[in-house]
DNA sequence: GCAGAATGACAAG
DNA sequence: TTGTCCTTCTGCG
């Protein structure tokens, strides 16, 4: 379930199961074996994430960059196999008959399921990727200027804006109406009509919030559960799952937690937004 | 801009 | 069985 935390996250299993050795890459479909026979074999050097973009750096200046869609799943988990003395790796069952590329090294097998985009990139390539999509609030080196730019030059609406990758990447449609809530910006004002310190203070926070979605797995954002999951990863580096809660993703017709008017909804750049009508009016 | 597709888990009926 | 979806690309008017 794909946005920005999932991606984060996901690299970093992948870059504990199997950066710094060879691994064995295989598809059992047809379309993406060619693929597969590329990155076989090679080590793997590095896997980061940008936005929802997952880019795994094999030796040789090869790149694999997978994107989960609605519905991918890349399972990373631990086999207990010996090798066989005639082949370099064990080879555990498939759990899922449409797994489209998998990893597998000595411990540990990467299941990667259900997304129909999937590459092998050059250098060159990967950059171009990288140059379409905006700063990505997770990137130490990200840069709210670049969004702000684009941002506060558009007449697109601010719920627009911020779904749309090239302004901002990582960012789905469950931290969009959480975000909007959260400072209590009207969904509907134009990207030009909003203040520069509006910006920044949405930047800041989702900067705060995403590390605790990596972090637990899931999207943190009711203030007494982004409190106490701060403390957590402060204190133990890891944050157990809160119950899953929020202000107004997918809570129509339910009370708003602050003022009790009840959460709106619409479709807003072909995906449900949630908000409260009365909390984010215009001001 | 808008529908449709790709694609799989899960909930609702 | 059908509908929904934490996504994005393509193709049409």
């Amino acid at each position: 379930m794909p946005e920005g935390h999932t991606l984060h996250a996901l690299a970093g299993s992948l870059q504990h199961a199997f950066a710094g050795r060879p691994v064995a890459v295989s598809s059992p479909q047809e379309r993406f074996t060619q693929g597969a026979a590329i990155l076989d074999g090679r080590e793997l050097h590095e896997v980061t994430a940008w936005g929802k973009h997952l880019f795994a750096e094999f030796e040789g200046e090869t790149w694999l960059n997978v994107h989960l869609g609605i519905s991918g799943k890349f399972s990373v988990s631990r086999h207990h196999l010996q090798p066989e003395p005639d082949a370099p790796h064990p080879w555990p069952p498939l759990r899922s008959p449409s797994v489209r590329l998998r990893l597998l090294n000595s411990e540990w097998v990467g299941d990667l399921v259900g997304t129909q985009f999937l590459s092998v990139l050059t250098p060159d390539e990967v950059v171009a990727v990288h140059r379409r999509l905006g700063p990505d609030p997770l990137r130490p080196d990200a840069d709210p200027e670049l969004a702000w730019s684009k941002l506060s030059t558009s007449n697109r609406s601010i719920a627009e804006l911020l779904m749309d990758q090239s302004v901002v990447s990582g960012i789905g449609n469950v931290y969009r109406s959480e975000l909007l809530y959260r400072h209590r910006v009207d969904p509907f004002r134009p990207g030009r009509e909003i203040r520069r310190t509006t910006w920044m203070s949405i930047w800041h926070d989702v900067v705060a919030l995403m590390p605790l979605g990596v972090a637990a797995g899931q999207i943190i954002t009711v203030a007494d559960q982004v409190e106490h999951a701060t403390a957590e990863l402060d204190a133990t580096g890891t944050v157990r799952p809160p119950r899953r809660q929020y202000y107004v993703y997918k809570r129509t017709g339910d009370p708003c937690l602050v003022c009790a008017s009840r959460v709106r909804t619409t479709v807003v750049a072909t995906r449900n937004l949630f908000w409260c009508g009365r909390c984010q009016r215009r001001r």
